[in-house]
DNA sequence: AAAATAGTGTCTCTAAGACAATATGCG
DNA sequence: CGCATATTGTCTTAGAGACACTATTTT
């Protein structure tokens, strides 16, 4: 009865970050088997001894591997089947995490022998993944394509302050098209998720732009609109 | 180690209905410790010899409940802790279903002597339930008062054929709220989930109302708004 | 014709797309 | 001043809310 029921269970998050102009994820290298020496998500086993919830299961992992505390970090989705691990039954719970780059202070440690950065381009990560790991990066990266045209998320990819040029980019880098500022400036001055931060940033011989920086770090904000793209002919 | 990380999991269904104007939540009446002769949802532990993943695991509590093999059927989001179960760490994946009310059989077997449709008024149903199952119904309920506002999602209640009529009572009664027919019309005749069907209905000594039926019982539209519901003063 | 609901017309409003017109700071 | 980018103005458009008006049956 016990072992039909007690399933082995994961987290896995994707945490992006964006640099270079190009979205990537966080891959790990394994050190045993299965897919011993393959890149995967930084995820694994939910410790019953250590972890109180999922969610602070998925911040654990985070924290071993990039050493942010608190990230943006939402859940995606559950996948679990008889066949997604050669050892059997498992389960494991995908999130996403959306940290601006500089934060962050890769470690090699915890049975990672090597931490990396791949880019994500058209809908998956470039290298071929453990399990089904690309799977749970194109569910991540689906998500959050979505809800960026629809909520203020992607400014959690930027590190503080940050201009409306900043606010454009991360769009675009995110939606793989143009986005037009015009409408980014409605929406984000509209809705109070950022304030004026001081001074302004010069980028060469030009004007300043203003500087800004989110209100709250913890939550997004909802708009009543999807972004819908360029007007078909 | 191995019982550090294998981990009771279950799938939790929140089955939705609509009848005598209000939405109904399926519970069942647990027969055995703990919670015994409490009311629950209709879920129970993933069964690693019969469930090939999640989604048929929550298909076949479905099915032994109100024997509905086919229902619209989406993972809300999934709740795991040490505290949520008395006999320790589990996990649960809840999914919401929606069936129109003449399809189902009800069927009180399997462990539940019996099973019931409990009125989901505003935020939870009216009678307590056992674990942290009112929290779950409350996640779903969010999860498909949000949706109704930006897809076709809540004609899956519908039984077929159906008049505006019944399109618009259904979303008020989700949304708990007066809905424009005229916007829903707009929705549902230029996205194209819907097609007429033969003949009319007739309600009284009125006109009679065009019948429709679903093109699609398995795929939802996506609208690029959300209905903001009647205009602030 | 009257009753009663079905379905249409259409006005207003909001926010997005498009892009022209200004504004600003620096050399 | 002139350059190069920042920011604002504003025109068009799609689709929602509101609600009056017309259509279609049955009695």
């Amino acid at each position: 009865m016990e072992e039909r029921h007690a399933i082995q269970t994961s987290v896995d998050p994707v945490i992006f970050t964006v640099f270079d102009g190009q979205l990537h994820t966080l891959v790990v290298k394994r050190t045993i088997e299965p897919y011993k020496g393959c890149w995967s998500l930084p995820g694994g086993l939910v410790d019953t001894e250590q972890d109180l919830d999922l969610h602070s299961a998925a911040l654990r992992k985070l924290k071993e591997k990039t050493n942010v505390a608190a990230p943006y970090l939402e859940q995606v989705e559950t996948v679990g089947s008889a066949s997604r691990d050669p050892r059997g039954w498992s389960v494991t719970v995908v999130y996403y995490a959306l940290m601006p780059r500089p934060e962050i202070a890769l470690a090699a440690t915890h049975g990672a022998s090597e931490v990396r950065w791949e880019p994500v381009t058209d809908g998956t990560a470039a290298i071929p993944l453990a399990f089904d790991h690309e799977k749970l990066v194109r569910l991540a990266l689906e998500r959050l394509r979505a809800k960026v045209g629809y909520t203020s998320v992607a400014v959690h990819l930027l590190p503080e302050p940050f201009t409306f040029l900043d606010i454009q980019h991360i769009h675009e880098v995110i939606l793989g098209r143009k986005v037009e500022k015009k409408s980014l400036m409605r929406r984000y001055l509209g809705s109070g998720v950022i304030e004026e931060a001081q001074g302004a940033r010069k980028e060469g011989r030009m004007r300043p732009a203003q500087l800004y920086r989110l209100k709250d770090r913890r939550t997004i904000h909802y708009f009543t609109r999807t972004m819908e793209g360029p007007r078909e002919e």
